[in-house]
DNA sequence: CATGAATGAGGCTTCATTCAT
DNA sequence: CATGAATGAAGCCTCATTCAT
């Protein structure tokens, strides 16, 4: 029982945690961070003030746990469907990158956010932030260099195509409004592909 | 004489202009917009805070002259240094690619502030940038389609590749601190033309 | 039975307000009654804060009940030693002053609390710690009137001398920090006791 | 006229500084330092709030300054008064004491404070203050330890005499409210130097 | 009895902006 | 032109207190 007990109240500690952020997520993008009060968050998030410093020390660590979310999710996705996709190079870029641009489609605002706000961040959050953007590019760097290896692709700059391949990705958060007037996302995602891979054939 | 008068006058302004605004982009980009104060702009350029508000209307007016200033001079020098390059598409975009990272890498701070801060200004801002951000990418578009008619590249959607050639432009600044561990701004710019235009060739 | 029943919940309730009050007056003295957050008083105790609202109306009475704890043993421990001393003046003097600075050294931080923070307190609470300081001090103005009759005491301003004696005891606590480095307890009282008398004689 | 325009300058900083101060010294006698909100300071020095902070880092600094601003008076004052007072180790006390008390009675709301409120100052403000406290010892010391080798004096402990001499110099602004009922400053001086003395005669 | 999540008033502090000199 | 002292609105955060469980 003081178990049940005890994952319930964790359950709902995990539950108000994540409406608190879910709320400054969409507030931040809306609005801007430094233009978001603490206020606003609570009543968006239905609740009081106080208790957002229950859940968060203050309104920078909403911040980072904000951008930490996404990219937690990028880490936790893109190499698990990297590798359901099998050995084959280009398979495992298509199925990332696409991945990816799906994750960032569900959370554009917390893409935009972890671009327009990380510098907002102490060092202590920028540096876990650049750990987790590392940990997400590995697997796309590590399918190019087995494409090198196996003459499916050119002898490129892995790191370079990675960095494009990101930059592609978070420009479909960055530039939404733009592209969404004429493209779907499927049909970025395929386009991007098509330039990016032959890019890479020899 | 009035007008020698009046033009040392005008030039002293413009020159006054010039230093707050470059002691303003300096310090959004060290501490970022919002943890910017006026008081340290005016410090940073040897005057006083009541100053600066005789050559800005406000904070917000000094981002948007700090974020046009360098959307200005893509503007200008884009498409003149497109048109020099002579009639050939692939070489057009070769030398206003090289021009655009060219002038990105001499103010990285305004590129990044464009991306970080342009939400902070309000709709009248925001779409001045709009209008100079699609002036700059006009002259790109053109080569491209021109390359189309001619079968010097494939039918490609024009205004995607655009976006990326853009995007990758201002990837050098925005990610400045990871490329510049390995690559100077001659081999990013050779080595991304060379995949975007592979990308592109029949 | 039922009486049983009652006194042992008498006393679990004095035990429970004595366990409360005394993590109080610990944080109370170590941080000041301000920066003492009633969280931190509910955890030195290994209490909820809830439960501290069961025992004392508020946090300030909790001041109250610690400076008023502390007054209380004086009232009734200086008397009764005094009366134990016999009825020469000075002897009871003596036996008073030794008592009062024992006490004062057994609880310092509730001495220095009611130095600190009476003013805290609203006009009630200040009016009962008047009180209880008068009553403390009378069986030693009765001493030295008396002794003044006798003639073992010069003609002095009882009131006065009354006034200093509190002052130098309570100094045992205000200044312990630095008296310490070379007296004890003992020589304290000695030396002090030994001052004020040759003050009084003759 | 630089200098002029400096000191002019120079003068108008200290004045208002010293009017801030004056303010803050009141409301924090009348209601305590915690109670004392730094808006009531701006209301009562007749300025806004801001301004306060142009001339106090923060509210703990101002109460920093008001404390070592009488503890600067007692160590500006006393030595001066006892010098003047010749050689003579009975004229140098009297002389200091009533220096002493004269000074708290021009600010007892000073001296209480430093009594109630100097715990909540950092440990840098604390160690200022006892530096501040020791200098004005200095002087008390050194005449009692003159009358001790002119055998003007018993050979009394000489800093615990000096330890009681503040005690009941202090004593005046701490009790007042009781005291001033029915002696003024000179009674309770000729009065606590009679018995002070007495004390240290052979 | 006991808990501790939730409340929300209120405090300290910052900083863009003004204006008298 | 230039200064910088002064303003005051507004934001972040704390913490005493309550109440449903």
């Amino acid at each position: 029982m003081a178990q049940h007990q005890g994952s319930a109240k964790a359950d709902r500690v995990a539950r108000r945690r994540a409406e608190i952020l879910r709320a400054a997520v969409q507030l931040f993008q809306e609005d801007g961070y430094h233009a978001t009060t603490t206020h606003a968050v609570a009543e968006r998030a239905g609740i009081s003030v106080g208790l957002i410093y229950q859940y968060f020390g203050n309104k920078e660590d909403l911040l980072r746990a904000a951008i930490v979310d996404i990219l937690g999710e990028f880490r936790d996705r893109i190499p698990a469907a990297m590798s359901q996709a099998g050995d084959d190079p280009e398979a495992r870029i298509r199925r990332g990158f696409r991945t990816l641009v799906e994750v960032i489609d569900g959370k554009p605002e917390a893409t935009v956010l972890s671009y327009r706000e990380s510098m907002t961040l102490a060092r202590e959050g920028r540096d876990e932030l650049k750990r987790l953007e590392v940990e997400t590019a590995e697997p796309f760097r590590q399918a190019i260099e087995d494409g090198i290896s196996s003459d499916d692709f050119r002898a490129v700059d892995a790191d370079l195509v990675v960095h494009n391949l990101l930059l592609v990705a978070h420009g479909w958060a960055l530039k939404r409004w733009r592209l969404s007037g004429w493209l779907d996302l499927d049909a970025y995602v395929e386009r991007e592909l098509d330039l990016l891979l032959r890019a890479l054939r020899p």
